[in-house]
DNA sequence: GTCTATAGCTTGATAGAC
DNA sequence: GTCTATCAAGCTATAGAC
Protein backbone atom coordinates (compact mmCIF):
# COMPACT_ATOMS: atom_id res chain seq x y z
CA UNK A 1 0.00 0.00 0.00
CA UNK A 2 2.72 2.54 0.39
CA UNK A 3 2.80 2.66 -3.49
CA UNK A 4 -0.43 4.39 -3.27
CA UNK A 5 0.93 7.56 -1.47
CA UNK A 6 2.07 10.75 -3.56
CA UNK A 7 5.37 11.47 -2.76
CA UNK A 8 5.69 13.26 -5.99
CA UNK A 9 7.09 16.25 -3.98
CA UNK A 10 9.86 14.23 -2.63
CA UNK A 11 11.50 12.98 -6.36
CA UNK A 12 14.25 14.33 -7.94
CA UNK A 13 12.84 15.71 -10.71
CA UNK A 14 12.42 13.72 -13.69
CA UNK A 15 14.33 11.87 -16.08
CA UNK A 16 13.45 8.52 -14.44
CA UNK A 17 13.27 6.87 -17.92
CA UNK A 18 16.18 7.46 -20.06
CA UNK A 19 18.76 7.15 -17.22
CA UNK A 20 18.87 3.15 -15.85
CA UNK A 21 20.69 4.69 -12.83
CA UNK A 22 24.52 4.05 -12.71
CA UNK A 23 26.24 3.90 -9.47
CA UNK A 24 28.99 6.15 -8.25
CA UNK A 25 28.50 9.90 -6.48
CA UNK A 26 25.65 11.78 -7.81
CA UNK A 27 25.62 15.82 -9.13
CA UNK A 28 26.18 17.31 -5.71
CA UNK A 29 22.93 17.94 -3.81
CA UNK A 30 21.58 15.17 -4.71
CA UNK A 31 22.87 12.85 -1.66
CA UNK A 32 21.32 15.33 0.41
CA UNK A 33 18.02 15.09 -1.02
CA UNK A 34 18.07 11.45 -1.38
CA UNK A 35 18.74 11.31 2.56
CA UNK A 36 15.73 13.85 3.87
CA UNK A 37 14.03 11.48 1.04
CA UNK A 38 14.52 8.54 2.86
CA UNK A 39 14.08 10.46 6.76
CA UNK A 40 10.15 11.64 5.20
CA UNK A 41 9.66 8.74 4.26
CA UNK A 42 10.43 6.58 7.46
CA UNK A 43 8.65 9.17 9.57
CA UNK A 44 5.29 8.90 6.84
CA UNK A 45 5.53 4.72 7.56
CA UNK A 46 6.36 4.46 10.96
CA UNK A 47 3.38 6.88 11.43
CA UNK A 48 0.92 4.84 9.62
CA UNK A 49 2.18 1.67 10.42
CA UNK A 50 4.46 1.58 13.49
CA UNK A 51 8.00 0.52 13.63
CA UNK A 52 7.50 -3.06 13.39
CA UNK A 53 5.08 -2.52 10.74
CA UNK A 54 7.67 -1.04 8.58
CA UNK A 55 10.26 -2.57 6.70
CA UNK A 56 13.02 -1.12 5.58
CA UNK A 57 12.23 -2.47 2.10
CA UNK A 58 9.31 -0.59 2.46
CA UNK A 59 10.98 2.99 3.26
CA UNK A 60 13.34 2.63 0.34
CA UNK A 61 10.43 1.59 -1.99
CA UNK A 62 8.47 4.62 -0.77
CA UNK A 63 11.24 7.12 -1.04
CA UNK A 64 12.83 5.46 -4.45
CA UNK A 65 15.95 4.49 -2.92
CA UNK A 66 17.72 1.19 -3.24
CA UNK A 67 17.52 -0.88 0.12
CA UNK A 68 20.74 -0.54 0.93
CA UNK A 69 21.12 3.48 1.14
CA UNK A 70 18.88 3.40 4.02
CA UNK A 71 21.52 1.39 6.09
CA UNK A 72 24.44 3.60 4.66
CA UNK A 73 22.93 7.19 5.77
CA UNK A 74 21.57 5.92 9.40
CA UNK A 75 22.71 2.89 10.29
CA UNK A 76 20.30 0.24 11.77
CA UNK A 77 16.62 0.98 11.81
CA UNK A 78 16.79 1.87 15.71
CA UNK A 79 18.74 4.34 14.97
CA UNK A 80 16.80 5.67 11.71
CA UNK A 81 13.68 5.65 13.98
CA UNK A 82 16.01 7.86 16.65
CA UNK A 83 17.19 9.99 13.70
CA UNK A 84 13.19 10.76 12.95
CA UNK A 85 12.50 11.47 15.95
CA UNK A 86 15.01 13.72 16.58
CA UNK A 87 14.70 16.26 13.06
CA UNK A 88 11.79 17.61 14.42
CA UNK A 89 11.86 17.20 18.64
CA UNK A 90 14.94 19.06 18.44
CA UNK A 91 12.95 21.80 16.70
CA UNK A 92 9.56 21.71 19.05
CA UNK A 93 12.35 22.05 22.01
CA UNK A 94 13.91 25.19 20.53
CA UNK A 95 10.59 26.93 19.82
CA UNK A 96 9.30 26.05 22.93
CA UNK A 97 12.48 27.30 25.04
CA UNK A 98 12.33 30.27 23.07
CA UNK A 99 8.75 31.00 24.34
CA UNK A 100 9.73 30.59 27.11
CA UNK A 101 12.53 32.91 27.19
CA UNK A 102 10.43 35.15 25.86
CA UNK A 103 7.42 34.87 28.13
CA UNK A 104 10.26 35.57 31.09
CA UNK A 105 11.69 38.30 29.69
CA UNK A 106 7.60 40.09 29.14
CA UNK A 107 7.07 39.37 32.61
CA UNK A 108 10.00 40.46 34.24
CA UNK A 109 10.70 38.97 37.59
CA UNK A 110 6.67 37.90 38.20
CA UNK A 111 5.34 34.64 37.66
CA UNK A 112 4.06 34.19 34.02
CA UNK A 113 0.58 33.47 34.28
CA UNK A 114 -0.21 29.77 34.08
CA UNK A 115 -2.38 29.79 30.83
CA UNK A 116 0.44 31.40 29.36
CA UNK A 117 2.47 28.40 29.76
CA UNK A 118 -0.02 25.98 28.80
CA UNK A 119 -0.94 27.60 25.98
CA UNK A 120 3.04 27.89 25.21
CA UNK A 121 3.66 24.34 25.80
CA UNK A 122 0.58 23.11 23.75
CA UNK A 123 0.28 24.69 20.62
CA UNK A 124 3.63 24.59 19.40
CA UNK A 125 2.89 21.26 19.26
CA UNK A 126 -0.56 21.19 17.85
CA UNK A 127 -0.33 24.21 15.32
CA UNK A 128 2.34 22.08 13.35
CA UNK A 129 0.47 18.82 13.82
CA UNK A 130 -2.44 20.32 12.11
CA UNK A 131 -1.18 22.68 9.45
CA UNK A 132 -1.07 21.61 5.51
CA UNK A 133 2.63 20.25 6.15
CA UNK A 134 2.19 16.75 5.51
CA UNK A 135 5.79 16.11 7.68
CA UNK A 136 4.34 17.87 10.57
CA UNK A 137 1.48 15.79 10.64
CA UNK A 138 3.04 12.49 10.27
CA UNK A 139 5.31 13.15 12.75
CA UNK A 140 2.59 14.10 14.95
CA UNK A 141 0.62 11.00 14.31
CA UNK A 142 4.02 8.67 14.93
CA UNK A 143 4.80 10.34 18.92
CA UNK A 144 1.10 9.86 19.50
CA UNK A 145 1.58 6.61 18.82
CA UNK A 146 4.44 5.71 20.88
CA UNK A 147 3.56 8.21 23.37
CA UNK A 148 1.63 5.67 25.81
CA UNK A 149 4.26 2.93 24.75
CA UNK A 150 6.77 1.85 27.45
CA UNK A 151 9.04 0.32 24.93
CA UNK A 152 9.96 3.64 23.46
CA UNK A 153 9.81 5.41 26.90
CA UNK A 154 13.73 5.99 27.09
CA UNK A 155 13.53 7.30 23.63
CA UNK A 156 10.84 9.62 24.48
CA UNK A 157 12.18 10.82 27.45
CA UNK A 158 15.41 11.84 25.76
CA UNK A 159 13.96 13.79 23.20
CA UNK A 160 11.37 15.66 25.12
CA UNK A 161 12.03 15.49 28.92
CA UNK A 162 14.55 18.51 28.52
CA UNK A 163 11.63 21.10 27.56
CA UNK A 164 9.39 19.14 29.98
CA UNK A 165 11.41 20.10 32.83
CA UNK A 166 12.41 23.55 32.11
CA UNK A 167 8.16 23.93 31.95
CA UNK A 168 7.86 22.26 34.87
CA UNK A 169 10.08 24.59 36.82
CA UNK A 170 8.51 27.78 35.41
CA UNK A 171 5.07 26.46 36.46
CA UNK A 172 6.08 25.97 40.08
CA UNK A 173 6.93 29.15 40.01
CA UNK A 174 3.89 30.46 38.73
CA UNK A 175 1.52 28.01 41.25
CA UNK A 176 3.37 28.86 44.22
CA UNK A 177 0.39 27.38 46.40
CA UNK A 178 0.08 23.91 44.25
CA UNK A 179 0.91 20.66 45.66
CA UNK A 180 4.42 19.99 43.21
CA UNK A 181 3.22 17.06 42.97
CA UNK A 182 -0.40 18.09 41.74
CA UNK A 183 1.37 19.93 39.81
CA UNK A 184 3.44 17.84 38.01
CA UNK A 185 0.56 15.21 37.47
CA UNK A 186 -1.47 18.03 35.85
CA UNK A 187 1.29 18.35 33.29
CA UNK A 188 1.74 14.82 32.89
CA UNK A 189 -2.81 14.92 31.84
CA UNK A 190 -2.03 17.56 29.81
CA UNK A 191 0.34 16.16 27.65
CA UNK A 192 -1.97 13.27 27.56
CA UNK A 193 -4.28 15.08 25.93
CA UNK A 194 -2.19 16.96 23.43
CA UNK A 195 -1.08 13.92 21.96
CA UNK A 196 -4.09 12.06 21.99
CA UNK A 197 -5.94 14.95 19.81
CA UNK A 198 -3.21 14.40 17.27
CA UNK A 199 -3.49 10.95 16.93
CA UNK A 200 -7.13 10.37 16.18
CA UNK A 201 -8.20 13.07 13.77
CA UNK A 202 -12.13 12.29 13.96
CA UNK A 203 -12.27 10.45 16.80
CA UNK A 204 -14.56 13.04 18.85
CA UNK A 205 -16.97 13.37 16.18
CA UNK A 206 -17.30 9.97 15.12
CA UNK A 207 -18.04 8.95 18.76
CA UNK A 208 -21.24 11.32 18.77
CA UNK A 209 -22.78 9.80 15.51
CA UNK A 210 -21.00 12.60 12.83
CA UNK A 211 -23.68 15.12 14.27
CA UNK A 212 -20.56 17.52 14.80
CA UNK A 213 -18.76 18.14 11.17
CA UNK A 214 -15.83 19.81 11.54
CA UNK A 215 -12.63 19.16 13.22
CA UNK A 216 -12.08 22.60 13.99
CA UNK A 217 -8.73 22.91 15.06
CA UNK A 218 -8.46 26.00 16.56
CA UNK A 219 -11.83 25.32 18.57
CA UNK A 220 -9.92 22.37 19.73
CA UNK A 221 -6.66 23.98 21.18
CA UNK A 222 -8.96 26.30 22.70
CA UNK A 223 -10.78 23.67 24.11
CA UNK A 224 -7.90 21.91 25.22
CA UNK A 225 -6.10 25.43 27.21
CA UNK A 226 -10.10 25.75 28.70
CA UNK A 227 -9.93 22.45 30.13
CA UNK A 228 -6.43 22.05 31.46
CA UNK A 229 -6.84 25.79 32.85
CA UNK A 230 -9.90 24.21 34.79
CA UNK A 231 -7.60 21.56 35.82
CA UNK A 232 -5.35 22.88 37.00
CA UNK A 233 -7.59 25.30 39.13
CA UNK A 234 -9.36 21.81 40.47
CA UNK A 235 -6.00 20.57 41.70
CA UNK A 236 -4.99 23.67 43.09
CA UNK A 237 -8.32 24.04 45.67
CA UNK A 238 -9.50 20.69 45.52
CA UNK A 239 -11.55 21.60 49.05
CA UNK A 240 -13.83 23.39 46.47
CA UNK A 241 -13.98 20.35 44.07
CA UNK A 242 -14.72 18.57 47.42
CA UNK A 243 -18.23 19.72 48.28
CA UNK A 244 -20.25 16.47 47.93
CA UNK A 245 -22.39 15.95 45.01
CA UNK B 1 12.76 -12.93 26.91
CA UNK B 2 9.96 -14.07 27.28
CA UNK B 3 11.47 -16.83 28.48
CA UNK B 4 12.21 -15.30 31.76
CA UNK B 5 9.01 -15.00 32.85
CA UNK B 6 7.62 -16.18 35.46
CA UNK B 7 4.31 -17.66 33.97
CA UNK B 8 4.37 -21.23 36.12
CA UNK B 9 0.80 -20.10 37.73
CA UNK B 10 -0.44 -20.68 34.46
CA UNK B 11 0.91 -24.13 33.77
CA UNK B 12 -0.38 -27.49 34.19
CA UNK B 13 -0.29 -29.29 37.11
CA UNK B 14 3.48 -31.03 36.81
CA UNK B 15 4.69 -34.52 35.09
CA UNK B 16 6.61 -31.89 32.56
CA UNK B 17 9.31 -34.41 32.55
CA UNK B 18 8.26 -37.95 32.27
CA UNK B 19 5.27 -37.77 29.74
CA UNK B 20 7.14 -36.48 26.52
CA UNK B 21 3.39 -35.40 25.34
CA UNK B 22 1.66 -37.61 23.36
CA UNK B 23 -0.93 -36.78 20.89
CA UNK B 24 -4.98 -36.39 20.71
CA UNK B 25 -7.44 -35.08 23.21
CA UNK B 26 -6.24 -33.98 27.11
CA UNK B 27 -8.15 -35.20 30.18
CA UNK B 28 -11.35 -33.20 29.87
CA UNK B 29 -10.67 -29.44 31.43
CA UNK B 30 -7.02 -28.93 30.15
CA UNK B 31 -8.19 -27.91 26.70
CA UNK B 32 -9.70 -24.84 28.34
CA UNK B 33 -7.07 -24.07 30.76
CA UNK B 34 -4.30 -24.12 27.70
CA UNK B 35 -7.25 -21.87 25.97
CA UNK B 36 -6.59 -19.36 28.90
CA UNK B 37 -3.26 -19.48 29.17
CA UNK B 38 -2.73 -18.90 25.19
CA UNK B 39 -4.88 -15.49 25.36
CA UNK B 40 -2.79 -14.99 29.23
CA UNK B 41 0.59 -15.07 27.32
CA UNK B 42 -0.90 -13.44 24.28
CA UNK B 43 -2.40 -10.69 26.25
CA UNK B 44 1.03 -10.09 28.15
CA UNK B 45 3.00 -10.48 24.82
CA UNK B 46 1.14 -7.79 22.87
CA UNK B 47 1.53 -5.32 26.16
CA UNK B 48 4.74 -5.62 25.97
CA UNK B 49 5.87 -5.77 22.43
CA UNK B 50 3.36 -4.90 20.53
CA UNK B 51 1.32 -6.35 18.00
CA UNK B 52 3.71 -6.48 15.17
CA UNK B 53 6.75 -6.87 17.49
CA UNK B 54 4.97 -10.32 19.23
CA UNK B 55 5.30 -13.62 17.34
CA UNK B 56 2.65 -16.70 17.56
CA UNK B 57 5.90 -18.36 18.32
CA UNK B 58 6.82 -16.28 21.05
CA UNK B 59 3.00 -16.38 22.36
CA UNK B 60 3.05 -20.40 21.85
CA UNK B 61 6.47 -20.53 23.40
CA UNK B 62 5.22 -18.62 26.80
CA UNK B 63 1.97 -20.32 27.02
CA UNK B 64 4.12 -23.90 26.74
CA UNK B 65 1.78 -25.08 23.88
CA UNK B 66 2.33 -26.23 20.49
CA UNK B 67 2.79 -23.61 17.63
CA UNK B 68 -0.37 -25.07 15.46
CA UNK B 69 -2.34 -24.93 18.83
CA UNK B 70 -2.96 -21.09 18.39
CA UNK B 71 -3.94 -20.82 15.20
CA UNK B 72 -6.43 -23.62 15.89
CA UNK B 73 -7.98 -21.96 18.90
CA UNK B 74 -7.97 -18.32 17.61
CA UNK B 75 -7.61 -18.11 14.12
CA UNK B 76 -5.33 -15.60 12.45
CA UNK B 77 -2.59 -13.47 14.82
CA UNK B 78 -5.22 -10.46 14.28
CA UNK B 79 -8.46 -12.77 15.65
CA UNK B 80 -6.52 -13.77 18.49
CA UNK B 81 -5.41 -9.56 19.04
CA UNK B 82 -9.33 -9.45 18.45
CA UNK B 83 -10.65 -11.94 21.28
CA UNK B 84 -7.32 -10.95 23.64
CA UNK B 85 -9.02 -7.16 23.25
CA UNK B 86 -12.98 -8.51 23.44
CA UNK B 87 -12.57 -10.89 26.86
CA UNK B 88 -11.92 -7.93 29.05
CA UNK B 89 -13.26 -5.25 27.44
CA UNK B 90 -16.99 -6.85 27.85
CA UNK B 91 -16.11 -7.14 31.71
CA UNK B 92 -15.43 -3.59 31.55
CA UNK B 93 -18.58 -2.69 29.52
CA UNK B 94 -20.88 -4.81 32.11
CA UNK B 95 -19.73 -3.19 35.45
CA UNK B 96 -19.70 -0.24 33.77
CA UNK B 97 -23.79 -0.21 32.48
CA UNK B 98 -24.32 -1.72 35.79
CA UNK B 99 -22.84 1.51 37.36
CA UNK B 100 -25.15 3.43 34.69
CA UNK B 101 -28.28 2.21 36.14
CA UNK B 102 -27.54 2.28 39.55
CA UNK B 103 -26.65 5.71 39.56
CA UNK B 104 -29.57 6.32 37.45
CA UNK B 105 -32.22 4.31 39.90
CA UNK B 106 -30.39 6.31 42.86
CA UNK B 107 -31.32 9.77 41.04
CA UNK B 108 -34.61 8.97 40.08
CA UNK B 109 -35.09 11.14 37.45
CA UNK B 110 -32.71 13.93 38.32
CA UNK B 111 -29.71 14.35 36.54
CA UNK B 112 -26.83 12.29 37.80
CA UNK B 113 -23.38 14.84 38.95
CA UNK B 114 -21.21 14.77 36.33
CA UNK B 115 -18.13 14.05 38.89
CA UNK B 116 -20.25 10.20 40.02
CA UNK B 117 -19.87 9.95 36.12
CA UNK B 118 -16.72 10.70 35.49
CA UNK B 119 -15.49 8.57 38.49
CA UNK B 120 -17.64 5.43 37.46
CA UNK B 121 -16.22 5.59 34.15
CA UNK B 122 -12.50 6.47 34.68
CA UNK B 123 -11.81 4.06 38.11
CA UNK B 124 -13.61 1.23 36.52
CA UNK B 125 -10.63 1.04 34.27
CA UNK B 126 -7.99 2.49 37.02
CA UNK B 127 -8.75 0.31 39.76
CA UNK B 128 -8.22 -2.97 37.79
CA UNK B 129 -5.13 -1.40 36.02
CA UNK B 130 -3.35 -0.73 39.71
CA UNK B 131 -5.18 -3.91 41.63
CA UNK B 132 -2.20 -7.02 41.61
CA UNK B 133 -4.05 -9.07 39.04
CA UNK B 134 -1.30 -9.21 36.25
CA UNK B 135 -3.86 -10.04 33.72
CA UNK B 136 -5.71 -6.82 34.05
CA UNK B 137 -2.75 -5.06 34.15
CA UNK B 138 -1.45 -6.59 30.73
CA UNK B 139 -4.77 -5.54 29.74
CA UNK B 140 -4.84 -2.10 30.56
CA UNK B 141 -0.99 -1.39 29.16
CA UNK B 142 -1.96 -2.86 26.02
CA UNK B 143 -5.26 -1.24 25.45
CA UNK B 144 -3.04 2.29 26.53
CA UNK B 145 -0.30 1.09 23.73
CA UNK B 146 -2.98 0.93 20.91
CA UNK B 147 -5.61 3.89 22.13
CA UNK B 148 -3.38 6.58 19.98
CA UNK B 149 -3.39 4.63 17.25
CA UNK B 150 -5.26 5.02 13.91
CA UNK B 151 -4.00 1.26 13.15
CA UNK B 152 -6.27 -0.33 15.58
CA UNK B 153 -8.95 2.53 15.61
CA UNK B 154 -12.00 0.54 14.45
CA UNK B 155 -10.98 -2.23 17.11
CA UNK B 156 -11.51 0.35 19.85
CA UNK B 157 -14.29 1.29 18.48
CA UNK B 158 -16.11 -1.62 18.34
CA UNK B 159 -14.98 -2.36 22.10
CA UNK B 160 -15.40 0.69 23.38
CA UNK B 161 -17.34 2.63 21.60
CA UNK B 162 -20.89 2.07 22.70
CA UNK B 163 -20.16 2.50 26.39
CA UNK B 164 -18.64 5.78 25.87
CA UNK B 165 -22.16 6.71 23.95
CA UNK B 166 -24.30 5.42 26.71
CA UNK B 167 -21.99 8.02 29.18
CA UNK B 168 -22.40 10.63 27.01
CA UNK B 169 -25.72 10.49 26.44
CA UNK B 170 -26.37 10.61 30.51
CA UNK B 171 -23.42 13.32 30.71
CA UNK B 172 -25.52 15.64 28.59
CA UNK B 173 -28.65 15.43 30.62
CA UNK B 174 -25.88 16.10 33.66
CA UNK B 175 -25.03 19.16 32.01
CA UNK B 176 -27.56 20.62 29.49
CA UNK B 177 -26.34 24.35 30.24
CA UNK B 178 -23.19 22.61 28.26
CA UNK B 179 -22.23 22.76 24.74
CA UNK B 180 -22.60 19.36 23.32
CA UNK B 181 -19.04 19.61 21.13
CA UNK B 182 -17.59 20.88 24.08
CA UNK B 183 -19.28 18.26 26.11
CA UNK B 184 -17.83 15.25 23.85
CA UNK B 185 -14.29 17.00 23.86
CA UNK B 186 -14.24 17.02 27.66
CA UNK B 187 -14.88 13.41 27.83
CA UNK B 188 -12.46 12.48 24.78
CA UNK B 189 -10.06 14.32 26.85
CA UNK B 190 -10.80 12.50 30.17
CA UNK B 191 -10.39 9.22 28.40
CA UNK B 192 -6.69 10.09 27.15
CA UNK B 193 -5.85 10.68 30.77
CA UNK B 194 -6.94 7.46 31.87
CA UNK B 195 -5.33 5.64 29.39
CA UNK B 196 -2.08 7.48 30.10
CA UNK B 197 -1.59 6.99 33.38
CA UNK B 198 -2.20 2.96 32.57
CA UNK B 199 0.71 3.27 30.12
CA UNK B 200 3.74 4.68 32.08
CA UNK B 201 3.81 3.84 35.28
CA UNK B 202 6.88 6.39 37.29
CA UNK B 203 6.75 8.66 34.18
CA UNK B 204 5.92 11.59 35.86
CA UNK B 205 7.53 10.53 39.51
CA UNK B 206 10.74 10.32 36.50
CA UNK B 207 9.98 13.77 35.00
CA UNK B 208 10.23 15.54 38.46
CA UNK B 209 13.86 14.19 39.09
CA UNK B 210 12.49 11.04 41.00
CA UNK B 211 11.36 13.42 43.93
CA UNK B 212 8.43 11.66 44.27
CA UNK B 213 8.75 8.29 45.58
CA UNK B 214 5.22 6.64 45.49
CA UNK B 215 3.10 5.89 42.69
CA UNK B 216 -0.04 6.23 44.94
CA UNK B 217 -2.29 4.72 42.75
CA UNK B 218 -5.46 6.40 44.77
CA UNK B 219 -3.97 9.63 45.17
CA UNK B 220 -3.51 9.83 41.00
CA UNK B 221 -7.08 8.36 40.76
CA UNK B 222 -8.40 11.55 42.56
CA UNK B 223 -5.65 13.70 40.77
CA UNK B 224 -7.46 12.88 37.81
CA UNK B 225 -11.35 13.43 39.12
CA UNK B 226 -10.57 16.63 40.57
CA UNK B 227 -8.65 17.56 37.10
CA UNK B 228 -11.18 16.60 34.56
CA UNK B 229 -14.58 17.95 36.88
CA UNK B 230 -12.65 21.46 36.79
CA UNK B 231 -11.70 21.29 33.23
CA UNK B 232 -15.60 20.26 32.58
CA UNK B 233 -16.59 23.45 34.31
CA UNK B 234 -14.25 25.26 32.42
CA UNK B 235 -16.08 23.98 29.37
CA UNK B 236 -18.88 24.66 30.56
CA UNK B 237 -18.08 28.50 31.80
CA UNK B 238 -15.12 29.33 29.43
CA UNK B 239 -16.14 33.53 30.14
CA UNK B 240 -14.70 32.62 33.61
CA UNK B 241 -11.54 31.34 31.62
CA UNK B 242 -11.33 33.90 29.21
CA UNK B 243 -10.42 36.44 31.95
CA UNK B 244 -7.34 37.99 29.81
CA UNK B 245 -3.89 36.86 31.92
C1' DG C 1 -7.51 -31.72 19.76
C1' DT C 2 -2.90 -32.24 19.47
C1' DC C 3 1.20 -32.76 17.12
C1' DT C 4 5.13 -32.96 13.13
C1' DA C 5 6.80 -31.06 9.23
C1' DT C 6 7.28 -27.83 5.93
C1' DA C 7 5.82 -24.57 2.32
C1' DG C 8 6.43 -20.01 0.90
C1' DC C 9 7.54 -15.68 2.00
C1' DT C 10 9.69 -11.51 4.31
C1' DT C 11 12.87 -9.73 7.27
C1' DG C 12 17.50 -6.77 8.66
C1' DA C 13 22.04 -6.69 7.53
C1' DT C 14 26.32 -6.88 4.83
C1' DA C 15 30.11 -8.19 1.43
C1' DG C 16 32.00 -6.39 -2.42
C1' DA C 17 31.92 -4.36 -7.39
C1' DC C 18 32.05 0.23 -9.32
C1' DG D 1 28.00 6.99 -2.37
C1' DT D 2 25.53 3.91 -4.91
C1' DC D 3 24.28 -0.48 -6.46
C1' DT D 4 23.85 -5.92 -7.04
C1' DA D 5 23.52 -10.04 -4.85
C1' DT D 6 22.90 -12.82 -1.21
C1' DC D 7 22.62 -14.54 3.57
C1' DA D 8 20.74 -16.67 7.65
C1' DA D 9 16.98 -16.15 10.36
C1' DG D 10 12.55 -15.16 11.16
C1' DC D 11 7.67 -15.22 10.03
C1' DT D 12 2.39 -17.05 9.28
C1' DA D 13 -0.24 -20.54 7.85
C1' DT D 14 -1.55 -25.19 6.64
C1' DA D 15 -1.55 -30.19 5.22
C1' DG D 16 -1.93 -34.34 7.21
C1' DA D 17 -0.66 -38.20 10.80
C1' DC D 18 -2.57 -39.75 15.04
Amino acid sequence: MPSTINTAHLLPESDMKETPRKRGPRPKGESEQMRLRILDCAEKLFADHGFDGTSIRDIAGLAQVQLTLVGYHFGSKESLFDHVLARRSSVLHDERMKALEEARARHANDPIPPRKLIESYVSSFLARATRDDPGWCNYSTLVANIANSSRWASLVSKHYDPTARAYLVELERSCPEMNKEELHRGFFFMIAIMVAVCSRPGRIERLSNDVFESTDVSAISQSISYFVEGGFRALAAPCTAKSKD
